[in-house]
DNA sequence: AAGTTAATGCACTTCCATTGCACTATAATT
DNA sequence: AATTATAGTGCAATGGAAGTGCATTAACTT
């Protein structure tokens, strides 16, 4: 049995086929991806299946969504004992607006928010725009 | 002349009937709207101008576009002061996941942010999604 | 192997953003 | 004031992405 089917059996997913090289396909980036991203890896598989299977891990907390202020949802694979269900481990994300890439800057937390009083936070998306490595030539 | 018609010539821009009002529109909000909404308080201008004029509002630096994570851009009028193009005046968002709605935190700023060596910062949005004052009833 | 449950593929819908083009109003020029 | 240029507006249509319903197929259970 191989480790990805472990790993979703460990989330309490139904390893299939598809969805087993859907994580091969979130493991080989390092940037989050749209779907339609996916899709293209995919050409012979159902957009809609893609669609569901990358929604199944979100929910699963394999994945997490970024928006990332294009208006396309990207999506990356979780760091290893990534839980982004608490606030704390938030990351930023980091859009470029020359090659359109998204990435996680995992190891930058977003810092303590404070809001006026009766507001309760409950997640905190952080997106810095510019230019990345790749693009900057430095 | 009225102060809306200056505002507008100020900047740059033709004051029209249409555009005084949909600046008036904006003013007696506070909180950010989404194009749909301005089309629902002008049954009678068309969609298609009323997001032109938003458009051009935010070119000229009167508005200012709003990405809370909806998928559905927002709008506001930018604070007396207010410049978008500035890195340091960026404010937070905050949205309501109860009433929907998008406020501006315009007395909070976003903190300084490191990035990687070849990172070049042009933009940053902050989004904190939770449940506001009105509906934490606190 | 039979039956149950979940996953997949196809077709379709919806929603918002955006564009092209014709028409109209505004401002500039004579 | 009439003419021309320039910019704004309205209508129609397109495009992209997200999401849903249903029939089919595959995967687990006993």
């Amino acid at each position: 049995m191989s480790d990805i089917t472990t790993t979703l059996k460990t989330k309490g997913i139904r390893p299939t086929a598809m969805r087993s090289l859907v994580y091969q396909e979130l493991a080989k980036q390092d940037t989050a991806v749209a779907l339609t991203d996916i899709e293209l890896a995919f050409t012979k598989a159902d957009r809609t299946t893609l669609y569901r299977t990358v929604k199944t891990f979100e929910e699963n907390g394999i994945v997490h969504q970024i928006d990332d202020g294009t208006g396309i949802s990207k999506y990356a694979l979780c760091e290893p004992g990534c839980n982004c269900e608490i606030e704390n481990d938030l990351h930023l994300h980091f859009h470029c607006s020359n090659c359109d890439k998204t990435v996680c800057l995992t190891e930058h937390k977003i810092p303590q928010i404070s809001l006026p009083d009766g507001y309760v936070a409950e997640d905190v998306n952080l997106v810095v725009k510019g230019i990345c490595s790749d693009c900057s030539g430095s």
